[in-house]
DNA sequence: ATGACTCCCAGTGGGAGA
């Protein structure tokens, strides 16, 4: 079984380049965000046409998440479940026996401003819907873009990015409580490149001179822990012609 | 370097992203 993140930055413009992918990377389920769609824009016919059923939750602008997947995902959720939020970020369903959990986390734009109070609010309320989550569902897969970058390893620059939005110690504490729910980094699983990154800045020439943040992650739950057989991030498609700045993540399950 | 790029909605610029 393969899932796979990618935070595409408009769907809009990369529907293209996600149908190509998934021709050349067949998965079981996909997840993405920064769709930038509201729910009747939604390119549905695409997507069905290239074999994937989907679910989608949008919005004008920003955010908006969608689920991808082979077979149609079961009890499907949008958002977190008791928390009110205006903006659309998280989508789940049930695929193949696997609660698959894809979200698009707040960015928090500086550690002083508003948008970091409601990313950690948000990341409180997140912790408690998954905790309850993994209650229900023991085979539970958390991944999407995380906008954290949980160590000084995921970071290109980790004195220039000290405290800075990303790698502020309260994101990283939070990162770590996911984790303590019962939950384990599947790309840590494995011995990767050094100066793996899933995000290059636009600017500057980052992807050429690969600096970037470690900030989409998949996190497999205790259960599946033993299950998982690989974790890589694709960085091929950020060599695309217009890219999106993320990287896709993809897992790998030794599941049916 | 208080920038740089890309997307969006706007409307011939500005906010947001990370």
């Amino acid at each position: 079984m393969k899932l796979t993140t990618w935070n595409v930055n408009s769907l809009t413009v990369r529907l293209p380049q996600v149908l190509d992918w998934l021709a050349a990377n067949p998965v079981d389920a996909l997840v993405l965000q920064e769709t930038k769609l509201t729910d009747d824009k939604f390119p549905r016919a695409e997507i069905e046409a290239a074999g994937y059923a989907v679910q989608w939750f949008g919005q004008k602008t920003y955010n908006g998440v969608a689920l991808l997947s082979r077979e149609p995902a079961q009890d499907v959720a949008k958002n977190i479940f008791g928390f009110a939020d205006e903006q659309a970020r998280v989508i789940a369903g049930s695929v193949a026996g696997v609660r698959v959990i894809g979200a698009y986390f707040p960015n928090g734009q500086a550690p002083d401003s508003e948008k970091f109070v409601y990313k950690m609010a948000w990341l409180q309320a997140l912790r408690d819907w998954v905790r309850s989550e993994l209650a229900t569902h023991p085979r539970l897969v958390l991944m999407g873009d995380f906008n954290i970058a949980p160590e000084d390893r995921d970071v290109h620059d980790p004195v220039l990015w000290a405290g800075q939005i990303h790698c502020t110690p309260q994101e990283r504490e939070h990162f770590r409580e996911l984790i303590a729910l019962g939950l384990v980094d599947a790309f840590r699983l494995f011995e990767q490149p050094p100066k793996s990154w899933s995000w290059w800045d636009y600017r500057n020439l980052a992807f050429r001179k690969n600096q970037g943040l470690r900030i989409d992650h998949i996190l497999v739950s205790e259960a599946l822990k033993p299950a998982v057989s690989a974790c890589t991030i694709d960085k091929l498609p950020r060599k695309n012609e217009r890219p999106s700045d993320h990287a896709p993540v993809v897992v790998e399950l030794s599941i049916a």
